[in-house]
DNA sequence: TAATTCCATGAACGATCATTCATAGAATGA
DNA sequence: TCATTCTATGAATGATCGTTCATGGAATTA
């Protein structure tokens, strides 16, 4: 069973073009999860993608462009994959937030490469400012929605408190969940980061994620 | 005022060889927190330390040898203080517990480089398995006493939750504080990463770190 | 002090890096 | 169909990498 279908190149010119850009972004992908960031040359990159090394700076000018265009690449799949698990939530609070940790625990193994080229990026971020507003946790979408589904949370239980520390908690949480699992993706196991988070759900939101609510999810 | 007053080159063979050691250690955790562990050359660590190109070679053989000294450098350092931070806690397991959360959120700006660089070797050790053992949270000494403190508690208060998850909990949300803070040091508050790890405590053991016992500390 | 051993230095080396570019060939438009 | 334009290729280039090593000088030993 072939891991993708050989897909042909396309002989017309603009979408020979789409093709190969994204040829380039997902070897760059594999490459990164395998190598490192350090361990990407244009080299490599002909190599797992198949193409030429001239390929990089025809369709990419240079290579730190075409690693720019991977990570946002990667900011928009996750952004896309956690904002469609959204979408398919119940409209509660509760649910919803339910729904975003729950995507980031289960995230399938074939995320695997993408989890940790991001991880490499954002360790990247911290020596290469370029890289650091698309990796910038606080800063993104996904923290504001957690953070508004907190605020919701806490003015209908009438919790103890702010918003920004029981999302910056539960952001906390889940970025070290992938710390750890990027070390061993093998070792890893969904259910154990399940109950983690949930547990610490069900304490900060008793009223919400605790034992009477579990029950009545079913 | 000078940042490091300048200790003078040991005449002594045994003695310099030890200093000119450190100095390459110390100029490699420097030069890794500031361009990454990727942007650690030989030259670099000559310009950084002050020293000739060849004393990398000279003195740790190949550089990546100088590299695992450095990474075993900051884990036993890294030990050690927590270690130190522990054995000045009071006796009872609640507060040993805070006092490891502690010492994590509040370390000095001093600390930065040595953080920094402690992240970088721990994002190279998913591609480099040299690394791995040094890096690996679950595996470290660290780790274990988290979780002997957790059992104690749960065991003195009759928690409703396992071991490994509140290790676990504890060691995810102070890694993600790390990642956090490594983005943007400056922008760290070591109150708002007390706050958070506080508020998770005493939603997970509230008899040891709820109100209640907040007050009681004093 | 004199003889010896060892260390610190930086130029030299081969390998590899990102990038450039001449060239051949395919897609395009007349 | 034929002329034109653009694309894919990989050899060539210069820079930088880690490592080696001949050399001068300092520390050590007799």
């Amino acid at each position: 069973m072939p891991a993708q279908e050989p897909v042909a190149r396309p002989r017309r010119r603009d979408e020979a073009k789409i093709y190969f850009r994204r040829k380039l972004i997902d070897a760059a992908i594999e490459a990164i999860a395998r190598h490192g960031l350090s361990g990407v040359s244009v080299s490599r990159l002909a190599e797992y993608s198949g193409l030429a090394r001239g390929m990089v700076n025809l369709h990419f000018d240079r290579k730190d462009r075409l690693l720019h265009e991977v990570l946002k690449h990667l900011a928009d799949a996750y952004r896309a994959s956690w904002q469609e698990a959204l979408s398919r939530a119940a409209d509660e609070p509760a649910a919803r937030l339910w729904a975003l940790v729950e995507h980031d625990v289960a995230r399938k193994a074939h995320d695997d490469s993408a989890l940790i080229a991001w991880l490499a990026f954002r360790q990247e971020a911290i020596t290469n400012p370029a890289y650091r507003p698309l990796c910038d946790t606080r800063e993104s979408a996904f923290f504001g929605t957690v953070k508004s589904l907190c605020a919701a949370l806490i003015k209908d239980g009438g919790y103890d408190i702010k918003v920004e520390t029981a999302a910056l908690g539960i952001t906390f949480l889940l970025e070290g969940l992938w710390l750890d699992w990027s070390l061993d993706p093998q070792r890893y196991r969904p259910a154990s980061g399940r109950v983690v988070c949930r547990t610490h759900l069900a304490a900060i939101f008793p009223r919400h994620f605790g034992k009477a609510a579990r029950a009545a999810d079913g």
